[in-house]
DNA sequence: CTCTAATACGTGTATATACATATAAATAAA
DNA sequence: TTTATTTATATGTATATACACGTATTAGAG
């Protein structure tokens, strides 16, 4: 169905690493890569990237409340994702609603549109149908897959 | 040092998880951003980015012999990287010489210039300096870390 | 051998990342 | 209050991703 390369070394061609670390290391860039991938297809046919989706997502979390620039980006998975921008596109394809903050004249504020709301609930059907299918893994696995994450992001 | 977040529910404030898979694939995609930024941030001392740093460590496997971009592109860990575009700003920089190919006229092949192999050879110092130091797991912990995304990224 | 199809690469476009800088509003300091 | 500083967001630039399409060259079918 996707591109997917169960081994690593397939999946690059190589098979000289320093140590296990950095093979765990180029691993995680590799499945990230492969997750976002397929996440886009799916998320191509309801006119979204990836990064429009999770800010959706975002949003939802506080529906019917506005959100503010700042709360959303703290909420991103990728901190450097540029959320002005981002928003943009949202809004002129009519799935969020943008205003200036009454409280804080700084702030931009915003939230899902009826139409946004659907799109995204459309979305969050077909994704998850498509992690369901794709990513085959126990419960007790990815228990301990977060478990080694974490781990591996500890700073002493 | 670097902002870092041990625990997922702290980098994306939500501990509104479908299941502990969909948790996991959230930590997969969060826990690449930080090894990417951290990355780059050291690369930025030798004018590299990730991708290009990726592309000389590439052309280094099979040096001093001349690869196509065919060639690299199937070693890169991001699949849908623009390798011709990649390769057209390392060339500016004097860090690798191209060329028409001379069994196939098609193909553009390319090789690490002496400097080319310098700086490569000194980023690959810093950049596994900053690994060894920030990534906090064990070889055995990584070993079961790389066998749980091989086995996340299984076809049925 | 000629014509067609496949392949290798380059280029164009929209969106995103990463980061520097600008602008406006709010807060703090004098 | 007036000024200085911080904060929230917007904008600009270089590079990258994702993908469509164009072009030249090779390979294959007849």
């Amino acid at each position: 169905m996707y591109i997917c390369f169960v081994k690593l070394e397939e999946a690059i061609k190589s098979n000289k690493f320093k140590n296990s670390v950095q093979k765990a290391g180029l691993n995680v860039l590799y499945t990230a890569w492969w997750l976002k991938t397929m996440s886009s297809k799916e998320l191509k046919n309801f006119d979204l990237t990836h990064e429009q989706y999770n800010v959706l997502r975002i949003l939802k979390g506080k529906h019917p409340e506005k959100m503010c620039v700042k709360d959303i980006a703290s909420r991103m998975i990728e901190k450097s994702s540029n959320v002005p921008r981002i928003i943009d596109r949202l809004e002129s394809k009519n799935l969020i609603e943008r205003g200036q903050g009454e409280v804080d004249g700084r702030q931009t504020v915003m939230a899902l549109t009826k139409n946004g709301l659907t799109v995204l609930e459309n979305a969050t059907v077909a994704l998850n149908n498509i992690w369901d299918n794709a990513i085959s893994i126990s419960e007790s696995d990815a228990n301990d897959l977060n478990n080694l994450l974490e781990k591996l992001r500890i700073k002493e």
